[in-house]
Formats: C-alpha cells, structure tokens, sequence
DNA sequence: AAAATCAAGAACTAAAATAGAACAAATTTC
DNA sequence: GAAATTTGTTCTATTTTAGTTCTTGATTTT
C-alpha cells in the first residue's frame, strides 16, 4: 500500500480539494508535510500516479485530482494516531468525586469513587487526587464559592497557609486554612463570619491540600 | 483540481447560469473577477475546458455549461471523519487562551489561536469557547480571582445579572457583571473598591458570557 | 562497503495572471 | 437587411507563480 508520507500528502491534497475547491501547490504540499524541497513532493506524487490515486495534468499548476482513497491506513499512520491518542487522553485525567465536604463525614468513608469528574491535565501534575463539591460559603474570601468543585490533592502534610481538607475527630471534613502553632491547629475560614477553630494537633488529620477550583456557570 | 481563479470564475459562471438561466459575457465575468482585459477570462475558460469544469460552443456567445464542480467527498471518507471527530470531542475540549482580561485590547485583536488549553469536557456544552487569564481583582467577591483562567462561551448578548467580557469603545475589554437600563449598560465590577462603569449601549460591545473558572494552586 | 533510498537545493522551463489592443463573429436594433 | 452594438478570439508582452529535472549529500538496507 502506500508509505507514511504518501498517505500524508494525499490526504492534504484531498482536503484542500475538498476545503478550498483548488489544488494546493508543490510549494504549499512541501510546507504542509514538512519537506524542504519540492522534488520530494515530485516523487511522492508521482508514485501516487503510479498507483492510481491521483490523476494530473502535467506541466498545468495546480491540477491534481484524488481518484479514490486508500481503503487501509499505512500501519506507520495508524501508529501515530494511537500516540495522539494517548496523548489526548492524558491532557485531561479522570479523577474521583468524592462528595460534599461540609458534610461532615471522613472522606475515607465516603469514598466509592462511583462519580468522576474530568479535569484538564495541567492541573493534576502527579500524585493522587480527587474531587469535592465545596458546600458552603466558609471559604468565600479565598474565591472558593458554593457549588464549586475543588481539587485536592492526597496527601497527609501540609504547610501553614495552604488550603487543606482537615478531618476532625475522624468525623468532620472541612476545607479551611491551615496554621500550626505549638502542637495546636488553627483551620481558618476565609469568612468574616465564621470563627477560626483550634485543636490539638492530634485531633486533625490532613486529608489533602486544595490544588484547584473548578466553576460552571 | 483548479487555481484559485479557475475556481472563483467556475463559482461565478455556475451561480449566473443557476440564477439568470444564461451564460455571462466576458466582460461580465471580467468585472466579477476582478480583471481589467477580457483575454484573461478566455485563458481561464480554455483551462476550466481543460479540466473538464465547462463545455462551451465556440464562437457562440454567453454558451457556457457547468459540466462538474470540485469538492467532491465519497460518502466513506464523510463518515470516518465524522466518527473520528465525535471521539474527539468526547474526551477533553481543546479552547483557545486568548490573553489576559484586563490588558485593554479587543479580544477579537489578539485571537490568535496559538495557545490552548484543555478543559474538561462537560464544561464546554455546544457553542464557541475561548479561555481568558484574568488579571486584577475587579471580580474578587465573584470568586473570580487574579490569575484564575476564565472560560467564556462566545456570544454577543447577554441578559442582566450575567458576567460579561464587554468591549469598550472597540478598545477595552473587561469581564464585569452586566446591567442594562434606557438604552445605558452598567459594568458592575464586583470589589467595593472599584465603581460601576456606565456607557451608552452603542459603546459597549459583548463578547461572551463566563461559563467557568479554572484555578490551580 | 556497496547499493538503494531519501531529502535538499539549485537551475531551468513552463504555466498562470494581467493588461491592452485589434479584429471577427454573433446578436440586436431600427 | 443593414447598421450598430455586443460578444468572443487572438496576439503581444511582462511579471509572478509553479512544475520538472538533475546533482549532491546523508541515511538506511543488504
């Protein structure tokens, strides 16, 4: 059948038949493959001739004609596509939704990671996350609103100032501000209206930090 | 396949033929094309005969007949393409990041496509997306913060109470909440500290509506 | 290592686009 | 049916764009 490259140039001949009604150029084929030279694009289409794909008028600009198309895609495309593919795939993740985070509930528990939700790549660098449904307005300052979905990113340790899901008593998830001062936990809500609650560092266990907001509107 | 010129007369010569049931004259067809002799169009119509496009009696004026047009696409090919597309789409959208919001230039200015970013893909529906970094804190009690991503679905109304990107005097761009009222519109940032802004409605032009935010800590 | 293949580059040739003018053949008008 | 007017054809010339061919050097195959 054919090569990689004449499968290339005769479906971009066939496209731009078929986009723009004209032929594309020796010049144009050579850019559009990523030649150097028009000889290449010479020889290609004459082996494509050869093989009765296309027809021409020679010494005429600009008159190529597709007679058909290959019914089999060169193994060297096919090759290619399922790299894209995969590359596709990896630009957005599939991650768990884990459910509602005021809900006062240890994450463990309610983790059937039933639902997911996919989120762009760039935001899951490595390591594991999941998602949350942020319930609330506690966090409000922080640009993090009601309904929003947070990402989080597994992990038991924390720095002062992160956002992080803090389970309470192995009973209550929230998502606050983290501060550590001398054996005790401060988790700040970014809400005037909400008090900063403090515990013994024992009581708290660091579930995740927040590594990303997602809204609709 | 055809020139661009073979094919812009082949267009022209098919459309008058359909419309007024005869052929246009060479001088006709030289206005239409944009020519300032007559002897051009004869030499695209001898290579439109060529290429088999026309059949024409010579000597015979205003005797041109349409025999085939270009473009044509075999069914299989329509419906591998389509398939593939559909796959496409299902996994991840692929949008364009325009540029900041606040920089003051029209977003039509500095559409150029060159960066993407992948969202997830039940936050594109249907319809025209295109990606904004937002700068400053205009939006802040919004949850809509310095440095979050926006993603803004393409459409030129929007109803009040809708955060909008609004085009000023062709020149500023600014995403703000949207209130119209006796032919004025009200940009209405949401931080105290900054004040609504009020223009005459033929000033102010909407460039989409905010369909989501995206933030990465 | 030799042969075959492929890509790049340059040189060359040909075609397309454009214009202007003269002329011939068709078509319309009176 | 002759005159007037459209309309099509041909020629010349120039500029730009495009196609062909050949040489050379690199890479791959055998």
């Amino acid at each position: 059948m054919l090569t990689q490259k004449q499968y290339n140039l005769l479906m971009y001949i066939n496209k731009i038949n078929r986009e723009k009604g004209t032929s594309p150029s020796f010049d144009e084929m050579k850019n559009a493959i990523g030649l150097k030279s028009k000889s290449g694009i010479h020889a290609l289409i004459t082996s494509l001739e050869e093989r009765n794909f296309i027809r021409k008028i020679p010494h005429k600009a600009r008159a190529l004609e597709v007679i058909r198309l290959p019914r089999f895609k060169p193994l060297a495309v096919l090759e290619e596509e399922k790299k894209r593919e995969e590359a596709l795939h990896n630009s957005s993740a599939q991650i768990p939704l884990y459910g509602k985070i005021a809900a006062g509930t240890p994450i463990e528990a309610l983790a059937d990671e039933s639902e997911f939700i996919s989120v762009p790549f760039d935001m899951v660098a490595c390591g594991k996350y999941y998602a949350l449904k942020i319930e609330g307005d506690s966090m409000m300052e922080a640009g993090i609103l009601n309904g929003d979905t947070a990402l989080i990113k597994k992990q038991d340790q924390a720095d002062n100032g992160q956002i992080v899901v803090a389970l309470v008593d192995n009973t209550t998830a929230t998502l606050k501000k983290l501060q550590k001062k001398d054996g005790l936990i401060n988790l700040i809500p970014c809400n005037k209206n909400y008090e900063i609650q403090t515990y013994d560092a024992q009581r708290v266990k660091i579930q995740g930090i927040l590594s990303g907001i997602i809204r609709q509107y």
